[in-house]
DNA sequence: TCCAGAAATACACAAATGGTATATCTGGTT
DNA sequence: AACCAGATATACCATTTGTGTATTTCTGGA
């Protein structure tokens, strides 16, 4: 059943001449004269009676020609059919999130995406920024929402929100008890921070190297709770983000400052993995996830607003 | 839609291996393989994630599966159908006939064919035997139930029912009183026949030659009513078959005798014009015709004998 | 009988098809 | 970690199929 001959042989009889369906459709009546005639062999019988001045259907062809014609609608409808299946998101897409933004944001992209695209299936991973890194070179991960350093802009990596540094402290703490805190004032303050490898801690070495101080790190914790914990205790200070701290199970025991001279600011960035196709998924997430982190972004920026 | 192509693909969905796949159908891997990846291209989408030990649907080739098995389906039913429809006798069946045999003969047969295929529109004709194979010659007619002699066996008809000749008189004559008449007893008899040009004349004639008599036609008329009249008034013989008399309009006031030494005979013959092509409808009349034609035969045989 | 319009055929060339050999890929094994 | 067996993809070539141009044949009307 060949789809193109059918359609030329319903046209045809409407039209009742193969040459001015030939030139309608800008080729050559022995085109459609063959076509024609390949059709009617096989099925056996003449579809046409050819006249001095034309074709007309024989009696077997008008009563193929309804059952042709429904054929070809359904065939068309399901060409439509795939074409939008085909442009249907779906498939796994395997994202990977620093513990920071879990809460908000996964929540947020997960509702998203299942209300618009429910045959996307997402898979969370949470790991540290170097891991999450690792995993997209491994092909293990589609996606990752990574803090990274201000100044480096990879071009695997969709920059969004920027995001200040804040210096964590007990509440009541004198030193946090202004909006901002110059950032010399670092210099042999207690601090607890991530483990290395880390992204993050060589960048703020580097701040500290640039600015002439020195970084006492005492306690190294890749768990967000004992390290606010920690600090809620009064032992310690930590550097975190607008994420981190929305997200820290003690912040009413808590009190930050806003680094300045310099300020310390990273971003959000949704990296995506080289390694593997881009699908139609992947690039849905991207444009959800990036909707979803300027939402959050802004409910952040209110709620801090509260906080200080 | 390449009807080959998706039934490929739902097989090869099915099995699991394009390499096996190919195997069953004795064809190579890499006409399968390119078959899908045609269908894949046409998508936009890949069908199947190839793994090393051979492939599986994706989500993507698992939603249309369903459908394309549907549209599959569809799709021969139609090819079923159409030739189903070819199969089926159709078409116009232009049919001559002569006078004698219209009305057993043409009724029978267009009752048959109505119950049998009623998509054959049958058009009759009626006309002398001459006539009816100008017809024929000229592609007029498709086909012409005609009565010829016993000697020409000409291939474009079909012999049917032989039918010797009568000497018809009127009720209660001499000549006529038994069974039979010897041809001798022709000689210089008022006779009334067919017109002229007339294949039966001719065969008369002939007849008349070889026996050394003369036959004395004092009326030619190509109405069978007419010469049956003549004849039951007593004033001329005629020379008639089974099927005139039995459709003779007085056949109550004639009298038959059946010529012998020699027989005359003549056979009824379902000829068909060589020009045109034989259609399948056509075919179906022939057939039918045959079957009719044998029927009606019987049924003569048992009127003749009641009659004589 | 001829003529104009239409479809069928002949032929040449382009494009697609399908096979063979080979390369590449994947998953399990050593 | 490297290798191997099984499986799919690609390169290349012979063949087939499709398409256009030119020509012939056919049909219906004048």
């Amino acid at each position: 059943m060949n789809q193109s001959g059918w359609k030329l042989f319903l046209e045809a009889a409407e039209l009742g001449s193969m040459s001015k369906l030939a030139l309608i459709h800008g080729t050559s009546q022995p085109h459609i004269s063959r076509q024609m005639s390949a059709l009617e062999r096989e099925c056996g019988k003449r579809l046409f009676q050819r006249t001095g001045r034309g074709i007309v259907l024989t009696e077997f062809g008008q009563r193929i020609a309804p059952k042709v014609r429904a054929w070809l609608a359904s065939t068309e409808f399901l060409e439509n059919e795939i074409q939008g299946i085909a442009a249907t998101p779906m498939g796994r897409v395997r994202l990977g999130i620093i513990p920071s933004v879990a809460n908000p944001l996964a929540s947020a992209l997960l509702l998203r995406m299942q209300a618009k695209c429910p045959h996307v299936h997402i898979q969370i991973r949470e790991g540290q920024g170097s891991q999450l890194q690792h995993w997209l070179d491994e092909g293990s991960l589609d996606l990752a929402f990574l803090l990274r350093s201000g100044k480096t802009g990879s071009a695997d990596a969709l920059q969004m929100t920027e995001t200040h540094t804040f210096l964590v402290g007990a509440k009541g703490d004198a030193l946090t008890k202004k909006p901002n805190v110059p950032f010399a004032k670092l210099d042999g303050l207690p601090l607890v921070t991530f483990c290395r490898p880390s992204e993050w801690r060589d960048q703020l070495d580097q701040h500290a190297r640039e600015s002439g101080l020195r970084l006492n790190v005492q306690l190294e914790a890749d768990s967000l709770a004992l390290q606010t914990a920690m600090v809620a205790k009064g032992h310690y200070y930590a550097l975190l983000g607008r994420y981190a701290i929305a997200n820290a199970p003690d912040r009413e025991n808590l009190q930050v400052s806003r680094i300045a001279d310099p300020a310390i600011t990273r971003h959000l960035a949704l990296a995506s993995s080289r390694a593997g196709e881009t699908t139609l998924a992947i690039r849905t997430v991207i444009l959800e996830a990036r909707a979803v982190a300027g939402d959050i972004a802004n409910q952040l920026q209110l709620s801090r607003n509260g906080l200080t």
